[in-house]
DNA sequence: CCATACATACGTACCGGTCAGTAACATTGT
DNA sequence: ACAATGTTACTGACCGGTACGTATGTATGG
């Protein structure tokens, strides 16, 4: 109980029934964030549209920076869960595991109001070292570089680290440049691309 | 005489001698904006550290908005040197452009402040459709991909489209990467998995 | 030859609005 | 009672943008 702060307490204690109007700030903040950016969000529109008011924000978070902090984890779980769902679309084959991953990605890249990734956005917006929301944006890149590279090892690749990284500026490459060329654009061939560079990187 | 704006005006008629003042403003502007970002620097720090007023700012520069643009403008054309000089460094050979070019930029998204292409940050700064700076950005985004594709089909790639595309993904994920996993990041290997990439492409 | 007139370039001081964040108190449901 | 939320009003800082006055050079006319 000593360095509990207001987030985490919420997450503590009991199980159920964390504050009702925590969860629509966070709800509502998670869309507007997202398809706006945090910075061109303020917390007034963010409590209006969520039919609360400010008291009710600061209560639960500190501040508008470890608001969007909390936004970019509740990202993060989502990432993973689609990450792991391609995964476990198929066990044992990693190769099959990334292309069905990207292949996801690559269909999403193109629907009209694609934003890319919330946290590589959130990264370019705070370049500042230490922001709470950069550091949620770093760890979580830096775990999906790991996996990626782990992949590229069970996948029998000769450079690994290479096949890896390489794969990871593919999907940042795809994050990107959806959001910058909307339908038609390059990221669309995200999943072909990376199959060719898998290909390329197995053969000695 | 008609439709000219403020920007073209210093252009046009006296070729010499465009305002001292706006020149101050745009390299301080382009500094900052470049660094922490459009929306994080305030037009009060820019006539600060430029050591000007901000109707000097505001005579030249019609709004906040159009100086962002003009940033763009400017690194637009200094992107497109850096492109240059790779590619006539190696005439004929569009393979070799292009990988001289991406060993470029691996080195400097190892640099240690390296904050990627202010193109593409603008545009996740700016997601709104038909703001002035993400249109400059937008724009060079399409050429860019233009002369890639172009240069795939110089190189005989059997899917030049897929390829042009493909080594955008990586150069758009090297921007990104490199801004976010600073030293020892994925960027550092851009131009071999392009290498990697381009061979794949060029066997049928 | 000098005074007036005008354009250019810049500064002082200010505008209303919005930003993130808070203090004090009332209301509700369990 | 108690915990969660709402209400209202406020703060100081900062936002982009502007009305208006000032210095300086330069060209023109008597």
């Amino acid at each position: 109980m000593s360095s509990d702060n207001k987030i985490e307490a919420s997450i503590n204690e009991t199980p159920a029934a964390p504050p009702k109007a925590a969860d629509k700030i966070l709800d509502v903040a998670r869309d507007l964030f997202y398809r706006e950016g945090i910075r061109a969000i303020g917390v007034d529109e963010i409590v209006k549209r969520a039919g609360v008011t400010k008291p009710s924000l600061y209560r639960t978070f500190p501040s508008k920076d470890e608001l969007a902090a909390s936004y970019l984890r509740k990202y993060d779980l989502e990432f993973w869960e689609r990450f792991d769902e391609a995964v476990d679309a198929h066990p044992g084959d990693p190769r099959a595991q990334i292309i069905a991953f990207l292949t996801r990605v690559g269909k999403r890249t193109q629907k009209p109001d694609y934003r890319g990734c919330g946290m590589t956005n959130a990264a370019v917006e705070y370049p500042e070292h230490g922001h709470p929301a950069r550091v949620v944006s770093e760890n979580n890149k830096q775990e999906l570089r790991r996996r990626l590279r782990a992949m590229a090892v069970a996948m029998g690749a000769s450079d690994a680290d290479t096949l890896g990284d390489g794969l990871l500026l593919l999907i940042e490459g795809a994050y990107i440049s959806g959001q910058l060329f909307g339908l038609g654009g390059p990221a669309a061939s995200v999943a072909r691309n990376a199959d060719l560079l898998i290909e390329a990187s197995l053969k000695k």
